[in-house]
DNA sequence: AAGTTCTGTTTATGGCGTACACACGGTGTA
DNA sequence: TACACCGTGTGTACGCCATAAACAGAACTT
C-alpha cells in the first residue's frame, strides 16, 4: 500500500482519495494516524507535531507510521484535507449576491482556522490538494464567477482572500502559541519591555498614536481587513460592470474577441460565454 | 557581554542598538555573525540557516557564536533589523498624497523581500523590533495619519498592508525554495500531476476557469492585491472624510469629544488635534 | 504446505539547538 | 612580579527530530 515512496506525489493523491481503502481493522490505519495528527496539532501546534508523538499517542513505534504514510509532509497534506471536510463551507444562501457569498466563504475559512490553528502554520509549496480542499476552492471560485471579472481575476480574488484569511489566522496562532509556551501573556510581555519603549520617543507618529490610545483599543484585524478587501474587490467588479460594453475583449471572460463585433453592443469570445452572459442576465444576480 | 541569557529580551534590545559596541577587532563580532547569517539565509532560506553553518562560514566553531548572540531566534531578530536598514524606505515625495506614499512603502517592503526572501519566512510572535524596523514602521504609519482615520484605523491599515506584503512574498519564496531543493520547476511539477487533474472534472467552475485559460495567464498576485487593498482603504478614507462633520467624535482622531461642540461645525478632542487639522488643511494634502 | 505480502519493530544515521566544562590570553590588582 | 579574573573560543555531550534499512511474525494465496 505504500509502494510509492515519499518522492511520488501520485501516491499522496491515492491516499487523499483513500484508494485501496481496506475496511476498518484493528491496528494502525491511515485514518487513525491522520486523526491522531489532527488532535496533536490542535493541542500543540504544527511545530509540536512529530512522528514520534503521533505514534506514541496511538501506542505504536515511530516507524510503524511509515507503513501507512510516506512521511511527515504528506501526513500534513492529509490532515489539511481531513479538517477541510468538517463543514460544508459557506453559510450564505444561493440567492445572495457575490459579496455575501464570498464573505461567507472567508468566514468559514476563518472559523476552520480557529478550530485548527495549525492550518495557518502549514508552509511550503506544492501541497497536493485533496477532495475536500478542492471542493472548498471550487465553492469559493463560484462565488465570483458571475461578476463580470475575467477568469484570471476570479482566481486572483479567491487567492487574495484566501491568503488574507491565512495571514490573519497566523497572527493569532503565533501569539497564542508563544503565550502557551512561555506562560507569559502578550500584554504582560510587552508591558515589561521598558527598555524598548524608552527608545520609541523620537518617533513622533508612533508616540502620537500611542498617546491617542490607538494601541489600547485596536481594530479587529480580521474584520477590518476583510471589509477593506471586499470593498476593493467590489470597486473592481463595479468597474468591470460599468465598462462591460466598451471593452474590446469578451464581456464575460475578457479574452480577445476574434472579429470585433462592430455595431453590436456586446462582444463574446465564444458561444459558451454568450450563453453564460444570457443565463447571468436572466438569473438576475448582481 | 552576553551576561543576559537567551531568556532576557532586554539583552536583545541592547544588542539591536549595539550597546557596549567594541571597536572592530580581529576575531568574531556581532556584526560579522549577523552579516554571515544574512548571506546564508539569502542563499539557502531560513530553514537552511543553522548555527553550525553560520559558524562554518566564519571559520569558527558552532559554540563560539553563543559568546555574541544569545541564540538562533535572537540572531534572526538581529538579521531582520540589519536588512531593514538597507534602504531608507519609500521613494515617494512628501508632497504626494497618502496613497502614493503608502504604495511606495508597500513596494519598498516588497523589494526588500525580493532581496532577502527569508524575511517573509520569519515566524513566531514577540520579535523585538530594532531601530531600523521601527523607523520603517514609523514611516509607514506617517503615510496615513493625516487622512482622517482614527489612530486604531491607522494602525490597522499599516498592519494590513504589511501582512499582505509578507503573505505575497511568502508565496514566491516557498515556490522558489521548493524549486531549488527539488530541481523541478513549478510548471513541470504540476504538469506531471495527471492523476490529480483527472479528479478535477466534475468541479464545473474550476474546469471552466481552466478551459478559459485563467490559470495560464494569471494576474500578478502582488499588483492585483495591492490595487484592491488600496482601493478598499481609499473608500474608508473617503467615508471618513465625507462624514467628518457629522460624527460626534473628534474629527482628527475619532476619540470622544468632551463637550459636543454645539453649533460649531468641527469637533476636536484636544488642542493638538485641532492644530493637526489646521496644518492638514493648509498643507492641502488629500 | 509453501511462498508471498502486509504490518510493525529494531537499529542506526545525520541533522539540529544549545548546556556545560574547559583552555588560553590579556588586564587589573596585590 | 605574581596572581586572580574575565573575555573569548573550543570540545564534548544531550535530547530532539525525520527517516533509511534490515528484520520478524502474521495473514493470505496458491
Amino acid at each position: 500500500m505504500t509502494r510509492g515512496r515519499a518522492e511520488d506525489p501520485d501516491h499522496v493523491v491515492e491516499l487523499l482519495w483513500r484508494e485501496g481503502a481496506a475496511e476498518p481493522r484493528p491496528g494502525l490505519s491511515l485514518d487513525r494516524i491522520v486523526r491522531a495528527g489532527v488532535e496533536l496539532a490542535d493541542a500543540e501546534g504544527l511545530a509540536g507535531l512529530s512522528m514520534r508523538k503521533v505514534a506514541e499517542r496511538l501506542g505504536f513505534t515511530t516507524m510503524s507510521l511509515y507503513r501507512h504514510v510516506p512521511g511527515r509532509d504528506q501526513l500534513i497534506d492529509l490532515m489539511c484535507d481531513e479538517v477541510a471536510g468538517e463543514t460544508a463551507g459557506g453559510s450564505a444562501a444561493a440567492g445572495d449576491g457575490w459579496r455575501a457569498r464570498l464573505e461567507a466563504c472567508a468566514r468559514a475559512g476563518w472559523e476552520l482556522r480557529r478550530r485548527h490553528p495549525w492550518l495557518a502554520e502549514v508552509r511550503g509549496g506544492r501541497h497536493v490538494p485533496g477532495p475536500n480542499i478542492i471542493a472548498r476552492y471550487e465553492q469559493m471560485l463560484s462565488t465570483v464567477t458571475d461578476t463580470g471579472l475575467t477568469p484570471a481575476e476570479v482566481i486572483a480574488v479567491v487567492g487574495l482572500v484566501g491568503r488574507f484569511v491565512d495571514s490573519e489566522a497566523l497572527l493569532l496562532v503565533e501569539a497564542a502559541e508563544t503565550e502557551r509556551r512561555s506562560g507569559v501573556s502578550e500584554e504582560e510581555w510587552w508591558g515589561g519591555r521598558d527598555t524598548l519603549f524608552e527608545r520609541l520617543y523620537g518617533y513622533p507618529t508612533l508616540t502620537r498614536l500611542w498617546e491617542q490610545g490607538g494601541f489600547d483599543r485596536p481594530e479587529d484585524p480580521f474584520e477590518f481587513g476583510l471589509a477593506r478587501l471586499l470593498d476593493g474587490i467590489e470597486l473592481l467588479i463595479r468597474q468591470r460592470y460599468e465598462s462591460r460594453d466598451e471593452t474590446g475583449g469578451c464581456v464575460v471572460c475578457g479574452a480577445p474577441v476574434d472579429q470585433p463585433a462592430a455595431g453590436r453592443p456586446r462582444a463574446y469570445c465564444s458561444a459558451s460565454c454568450r450563453q453564460r452572459a444570457y443565463r447571468r442576465r436572466t438569473a438576475g444576480q448582481d
